[in-house]
DNA sequence: ATTTTTTGACCGTTA
DNA sequence: CTAACGGTCAAAAAA
């Protein structure tokens, strides 16, 4: 299916943090971190959902390029950053996301189980959360904060892989996403996930309030979270936990898509459970919904699945790193279900759903049912880089990769990282942490992409900023999110599947999004960086200045 | 005027 | 059987 690409926000939450302030996207000087960028091709899938964009003209390859800023993969690869990365990418979504891990993910998952195992390696940092579903998909969930947000990302990337994955925006906040089925469509549930994300980041309040800031996007975040249309149609307060529940339905005409979102009182994310999977395509960034409404569902019929993606936690903006290490993961989340068909989508939504969702759920081999499964998922890191890989291999998600870097300026606190989407290589995402105490030196050049530089560097917040990658000019894949850019590189194909190795490849693999699916990463980030509205808003801004330019 | 959110009530499932 | 829960519906409200 859908590939992943997540990225992997990997553990390091760090980055999260960093999201939070990065404030401008001001070229600085970096230095190499540690970390490492990596491209990495995501996904396999390669179709990208379809979307009523415009489909990629050309092979996904061709889109993917690799930042300029990254190193070697080598050195992605081997550190455990990557891998976590890796891992998100693998499984995101839900849609998610895959965390994205996701679930959505389906694909051969076989190969990709393997792949996690080894990822499991790097897992004991990074958490990330086991799916179990049936092989084909996993449905990965992060939950960790991290790798939760990269799972996102990635499996928002997954998704389509035409968009880039969402990665991270939430880098600050954590949130898990679970998906319960892998669509596999490359619609995927995540994008919306994120977006909420994004919404709940702003919003500081709890319950209803929090939906208040959310509102401000709300109709059309719906979609340009995750890039596709939700429709509320509930909130509850849900016994296990302060956060209220909201409840979410795609827009889209017979879209069975479910979302349920946990806000935390601070309005941020904790928990995004998809489900079902989108039968059609992402909605262009235009909202409309009425558009949406319009398109011909696309049910692939089949496609659906249900994937319910959780996210989790998101909280935490500053998510420390070391968060990650501690990250739990739900379990459940992940399940890869196979696609079901989700023929019934449509249909039994209605109904049934909440059964569904517990049902789909069990079905999937969620542990839990329904929602709670959920919540509580957390669960062990090292199930979540199942999914990473599973996402990976299946999907050919789209790993991301991060570097990370600090600035050289004595005394400067401002870190950022760079994700790059696994899928769409060109995407990359910059999350800035903190604010420079310093003019801006003379940019470097940043190794090889172009950056677009968001509208306003804010001190404060997160800004994404978008780069190009020199690839990418061809499509501007790239999306920015909030936190972090995502430079699409490698066009590889998107569909073909992606070996580790792939990732490993210098060159993140990006996919090409069209633009459209740029478009849609832009949500998904937005969506992932929904902690914090505000970037989100200046990522969109810059998002669509910049893809205006590119197309 | 339209669309989306809010919110209390209802329904099915589970304990 | 009843109560508790979660999820959904749908009217009302808000944007």
């Amino acid at each position: 299916m859908t590939s992943f690409s997540d990225l992997l926000a990997n553990g390091d939450n760090s980055m999260e943090s960093i999201s939070q302030d990065r404030s401008s996207t001001q070229t600085l000087n970096w230095g190499y971190s540690d970390r490492f960028n990596v491209e990495i091709p995501k996904f396999k899938s390669v179709q990208p959902p379809s979307l009523p964009l415009s489909p990629p003209p050309l092979s996904p390859s061709s889109y993917w390029a690799i930042p300029s800023g990254l190193s070697p993969t080598d050195q992605f690869l081997s550190s455990p950053l990557f891998s976590s990365s890796f891992s998100n990418l693998a499984s995101p979504t839900t849609g998610a996301f895959a965390g994205q891990a996701v679930p959505w993910m389906s694909g051969s998952g076989h190969d990709s189980q393997l792949e996690m195992k080894a990822e499991e390696k790097f897992s004991s940092d990074f958490t990330f959360q086991p799916q179990t579903k049936p092989a084909t998909m996993s449905s990965s969930i992060f939950q960790s904060s991290s790798t939760v947000e990269e799972h996102l990302k990635r499996q928002e990337d997954t998704w389509n892989f035409t968009k880039p994955s969402n990665i991270q925006a939430d880098l600050s906040s954590k949130v898990e996403v679970k998906s319960e089925f892998a669509p596999t469509n490359s619609f995927a549930p995540e994008m919306a996930t994120s977006q909420e994300k994004l919404q709940n980041s702003t919003a500081p309040l709890p319950g209803h309030k929090q939906y208040a800031q959310q509102v401000p996007y709300s109709r059309e975040q719906g979609r340009t979270d995750d890039g596709y249309n939700w429709r509320k149609y509930g909130q509850k307060q849900v016994k296990g936990s302060e956060n209220p529940r909201s409840y979410y339905k795609c827009s889209y005409r017979n879209c069975p898509m479910k979302k349920k979102v946990e806000r935390s009182l601070d309005g941020q994310i904790t928990e995004i459970v998809y489900k079902g999977s989108h039968n059609h395509p992402k909605p262009q960034s235009n909202r409309r919904s009425a558009s949406q409404s319009i398109q011909p569902s696309c049910t692939n019929s089949g496609i659906s699945d249900q994937s319910e993606v959780t996210l989790g936690h998101t909280q935490m903006e500053s998510v420390s790193m070391q968060d990650d290490s501690s990250v739990s993961v739900g379990e459940d989340e992940f399940d890869q279900r196979s696609p079901m068909s989700n023929a019934g989508g449509d249909d039994d939504e209605n109904e049934s759903e909440a059964k569904r969702w517990k049902g789909e759920n069990e079905n999937e081999g969620f542990p839990a049912s329904g929602s709670r499964t959920v919540r509580e998922p957390r669960v062990v890191v090292k199930q979540l880089v199942k999914l990473t890989f599973w996402m990976m291999g299946i999907d050919g998600g789209s790993m991301d990769k991060k570097s990370y870097y600090k600035c050289t300026s004595i005394g400067c606190p401002v870190r950022k990282h760079v994700e790059r989407a696994a899928h769409d290589t060109r995407a990359v995402i910059t999350t800035y942490e903190g604010k420079h105490n310093h003019d801006v030196p003379a940019a470097r050049g940043s190794g090889g992409y172009a950056v677009n530089r968001p509208p306003s560097n804010n001190n404060s917040g997160n800004v994404p900023m978008l780069i190009r990658p020199s690839a990418m000019a061809t499509h501007s894949n790239q999306t920015s999110y909030s936190n972090s850019f995502q430079n699409t590189r490698l066009p590889t194909g998107n569909q073909a599947p992606y070996t580790p190795l792939m990732l490993q490849s210098p060159g993140g693999v990006g996919f090409s999004g069209y633009r459209n699916q740029n478009y849609a990463y832009l949500d998904q980030t937005q969506f992932s960086e929904g902690v914090f509205s505000r970037a989100k808003e200046e990522r969109n801004t810059f998002l669509e200045s910049f893809f205006s330019e590119d197309c």
